[in-house]
DNA sequence: CTTTTCACAGTCGCGCGGATGGGA
DNA sequence: TCCCATCCGCGCGACTGTGAAAAG
């Protein structure tokens, strides 16, 4: 593989800037010049600093007023230049709209680079999704990050990602849905990590901060090509692409699944972007003057590269949603050895044996838009305990992290013959008038199409990402005698920023709204003020002692919280969530 | 004191081979 | 009886965070 922008297979447009800027983050001082800062590359956004001083919506979105010039790499860099978040950039008056009314982009956050004047002002449809055009090809290719409430989850907190030497993956790790591609054109589809800030970070007192400049020498790999390119625009757009074997590293002499791994350095903030290149028959990377490429920046992708976890609610929520971990979770047993016989209406999220019967890629239809492992996390692993660290130690403000996380998109299975794979839906479409207070337009709720969609999608995701497990040909959903949904877990997760709102009300009117029409909706709701009361607990841990801040404090009565993983996890949920499909 | 490295135990799932069942 | 597809169990390697030790 190829080391720092030395893919030779692989380039990107250097030349293309974007002519929009947003006025806001103008202002807001958040460019950096990054003259004379070494070979690195930058991904500049408002400072972290900034972002997280400021509650203002808008910090959610600082790439608003990135140009072409933002990656000014000193070196030359093949990628310099080439973002254009320009071309998804809303204008002044759309981010005033932003911070108004807490607006969003929704999912898909577009960029990429024009024929020049190819900037799209945001639309202002509320569908999230941008759009860009293909030099040349006249083309708009739309990238939706597929877990990205689990990805926001982790933000909220300031993401941070393991590396080793012998390299760790993600998690969460990337996954995208793309559309607007030319079905037959092929493309090289790589993610490239590159410096977020040109900060060194420590974590102090609990929160992150800043700690002197950034070692900007850095050698090493910084691109991970999915092992499936080249492909064709089909290929990429039949289901969802998954970078979950990609592996971090700070070994600088990593010779050895060197295309696998990307070399970072511990306490570097770092921003994942993900590249499309168009490449012709043989796999050769467009030539000529205008290669078409283009690149998409989820910000919530930031994180922090760490030897060791530093901030407890990060390795909590890594315990809670990688499977991988699942050996640590402190209430396991209890929480997944209810007979099936007790069960009144099998879960898909409360059984370990779920995820061993997940189809997969075994079925090609497009995954939930979900959290990864996120449904294998029952409702006794919320967070209402104090917290050591700040909430918003992360970039996101809790009201960001609302509007990202209550933003929910379905991308429907529907195979269509015409090649358009995917049919975007906003889920939450129904009800978002009275949960979210943003504008947001939803597209259409396709109830047949959804329905029909469910019962095989609901787990898709949970294995896409790992690569290519999701051949596992057996015990499908067939066999079971219900018929899996996504788990309710889902919908409980966008609610967590509302969690720890009631968990200080108390009430359960803040989702009385929608209850009416949302039975499922309204059972998760409802659990975090239970949940504050009767189990406020956090990661049981030898090492941590009464002397930090965050509690140690576990069910106070067992046989309450496993009543209450038994009822509402796996009943109640499980027929809430029924009833809100076979009502809709 | 901070950061990194390493061994560890638990979990997961791929891949293999054998068992099972249905159809020709 | 044979063939094929599916199911099942097992072993191994990959993966995880932990916690102590080592390194800086």
């Amino acid at each position: 593989m190829p080391g720092e922008g030395s893919g030779s297979a692989l380039s990107v447009d250097d030349e293309k800037v974007s002519p929009i800027l947003c006025e806001d983050e103008l202002s807001s001082g958040g460019r950096y010049l990054l003259e004379g800062l070494g070979s690195n590359r930058y991904f500049m956004m408002g400072s972290t600093q900034q972002t997280q001083e400021g509650s203002s919506p808008c910090s959610l979105f600082p790439y608003t007023s990135q140009s072409g010039g933002v990656y000014a790499g000193s070196d030359g860099s093949r990628y310099t230049a080439s973002l254009h978040y320009g071309s998804v950039l809303p204008s002044a008056s759309f981010c005033q709209s932003l911070c108004a009314g807490r607006g969003d982009f929704g999912a898909g956050y577009q960029f990429g680079h024009g024929s020049g004047n190819g900037y799209h002002a945001y639309q202002g449809s509320g569908s999230g999704i941008g759009s860009m055009a293909l030099s040349g090809a006249g083309l708009r290719a739309q990238v939706y990050l597929c877990n990205r409430p689990l990805w926001l989850k982790f933000h909220r907190h300031q993401t941070e990602m393991i590396i080793t030497k012998q390299g760790r993956r993600m998690f969460p790790f990337l996954s995208f849905n793309i559309t607007g591609l030319s079905l037959t054109t092929h493309y090289n589809v790589f993610v490239e990590i590159v410096l977020a800030d040109p900060n060194h970070w420590r974590f102090q007192g609990g929160k992150w901060v800043t700690c002197g400049k950034a070692d900007n020498n850095m050698q090493g790999n910084k691109i991970y090509v999915h092992p499936e390119s080249p492909n064709t625009g089909a290929h990429w757009m039949r289901q969802e692409i998954s970078f979950g074997k990609l592996k971090l590293t700070n070994n600088k002499g990593a010779n050895t699944n060197a295309a696998q791994m990307i070399v970072l350095q511990s306490l570097h903030k770092y921003q994942p972007r993900l590249h499309i290149v168009e490449v012709s028959d043989d796999g050769i990377e467009s030539t000529g003057r205008d290669p078409k490429t283009q690149i998409f920046t989820f910000p919530e992708n930031q994180f922090i590269a760490v030897t060791a976890y530093q901030n407890t609610d990060i390795t909590q929520l890594k315990i809670d949603h990688n499977p991988f971990a699942k050996g640590f979770r402190d209430n396991y047993d209890s929480m997944y050895t209810v007979s099936e016989r007790e069960r009144l209406t099998p879960s898909p999220s409360d059984s370990p044996r779920t995820q061993q019967i997940v189809p997969g890629a075994r079925y090609t239809v497009q995954p939930f838009l979900q959290d990864q492992f996120v449904n294998n996390l029952t409702q006794s692993r919320l967070y209402n305990a104090e917290r050591t660290v700040p909430q918003t130690n992360g970039m996101l403000s809790p009201q960001v992290e609302d509007v990202g996380a209550a933003q929910r998109w379905l991308v429907t299975s529907v195979q269509q013959t015409n090649g358009s794979k995917l049919e975007l839906t906003a889920y939450e479409g129904d009800y978002s008038s009275s949960l979210l207070p943003y504008s947001f337009k939803s597209l259409p709720l396709q109830g047949t199409h959804s329905l029909g969609y469910y019962p095989d999608a609901a787990f898709a995701s949970v294995t896409a990402g790992w690569g290519s497990r999701g051949s596992y040909p057996r015990k499908v959903a067939s066999g079971l005698p219900w018929s899996p949904r996504p788990s309710p877990t889902d919908f409980t997760d966008e609610l967590v920023a509302d969690k720890d709102k009631s968990r200080e009300g108390n009430t359960f009117n803040q989702s009385s709204a929608w209850m009416e029409s949302t039975p499922s909706l309204k059972l998760d709701s409802a659990e975090p003020s239970i949940y504050s009361v009767v189990c406020k607990r956090r990661r049981v841990s030898l090492s941590e002692s009464g002397a930090e801040s965050s509690p140690t404090v576990k069910c106070e009565d067992p046989s309450v919280s496993e009543n209450f993983n038994k009822d509402s996890s796996s009943n109640s949920k499980a027929i809430g969530y029924y009833a809100f499909y076979a009502g809709s």
